[in-house]
DNA sequence: CGCCGACTACCGGTAAACCGGTAGTCCCGT
DNA sequence: ACGGGACTACCGGTTTACCGGTAGTCGGCG
């Protein structure tokens, strides 16, 4: 009984050399190949995969977005993650938002295949660079919970479009909610940071690694 | 006669879907890997590849001072630049940097093996999203010489006040001159980066280290 | 159960950003 | 000498940022 993968990333070529990666597996199966969020979600709808794996950087559909959304659709469906950086706020929103497995690029080419097969089977995969940057957190205690004033999942995502240069109305539009909440979750952003303006929020995003700069 | 490719980027996943890719077509063989650029100039004074195809975005060295640092030691190598975006100024320098392919990951997979034999014969690749920014350039009346923009002094230092979530008023009354002005010169600095907002201008100047994150 | 925080959404207002011109002085390079 | 770029400054316009409210749902927590 294959692994039935579901797989997506905006990066045509990227995906295209995933696949080919994953099918040398023998135990797993590509069934599906997504270039955006949208498009993961209307195949998601057709499509029983045993364990969608997806790049958290796609236009039109941040990671957490995607998440929550595949989440509604099926809470069961196990999501593994790939991401390029080791935030661990943005690790922990994902999680929050239901995803099961987290895995940086910047792994070893065979650990996709073993973090597929740990999330598919109802297990929860954490690289290891990122279990340290929770680790680090944890430990720090203190640092986690006072200095870093918390932001909600929603408040990432729009502090991360934020500091890509896009407008309230542009964020709205990707996110799909309306223009006066993104004011909303820009203002509830900025008094909790005590930053109040984009060119300073751009800044704590970059710091924070949410974006690059 | 096979091409022989060397391959970069530090996202070893990426690396190994990549070899992965490249191996299913018959006259292309990935002769060696780097995860980093200075693995890949390493490898250099070793191999003699026909091509080098990496990913500008690489953790310890840029894009720029790699294939700078290629040209140095084998100015008749070919490299194709592999990239997630499509800015225009990086294209030209990378090109002006000695770059002979820039080929964007969202371009579809078969395109790859294409920009390799292209390259590798002695043409050069770019990929369809990139030209077109590239000739909104060259109508705009930028040369491939100058893929630098010049800011004057004031505009550094409008852009370095502006990049501190400082107003156009402020920074006018730091500067002793009229806020009409420091919009002019906000004005002209974002015509000449082709960057239209506060965001995108202080990811710049933290880039180019106007400013700290 | 009630409170609080996150997320959603709207109204109204002032300030600022952003874009299109025009125009003068100065200096530098062809 | 003439063009071009930098710097200075203004006019007018549309869009967006930013701040002050209010208000509903939902889930968690004491």
């Amino acid at each position: 009984m294959k692994i039935r993968v579901i797989l997506a990333d905006d990066h045509r070529i990227i995906l295209a050399a995933l696949s080919s990666l994953l099918a040398r597996t023998a135990d797993i199966e590509v069934i599906g190949e997504a270039t955006s969020g949208a498009e993961l979600l209307e195949m998601l709808t057709r499509m029983q995969p045993d364990i969608v794996v997806t790049d958290i950087a796609m236009p039109g559909m941040t990671g957490l977005e995607a998440a929550r959304r595949i989440a509604e659709i099926d809470p069961d469906l196990p999501v593994l993650a790939l991401s390029g950086h080791t935030d661990k706020h943005f690790v922990l929103g994902m999680f929050n938002a239901g995803v099961r497995g987290y895995l940086v690029k910047s792994a070893a080419g065979d650990e996709l295949p073993r973090a597929i097969r740990a999330v598919a089977a109802g297990d929860t995969y954490l690289s290891g660079e990122v279990a340290g940057a929770l680790a680090e957190g944890v430990r720090a205690g203190h640092t986690a919970e006072r200095a870093g004033p918390r932001l909600g999942p929603r408040e990432l995502q729009v502090l991360t479009l934020l500091a890509a240069g896009k407008s309230s109305k542009l964020i709205a539009m990707e996110l799909q909610i309306s223009p006066a909440t993104v004011e909303v979750h820009r203002r509830n952003i900025m008094r909790k940071l005590d930053l109040h303006s984009v060119a300073e929020l751009t800044k704590y995003a970059v710091r924070e690694g949410l974006t690059d700069p």
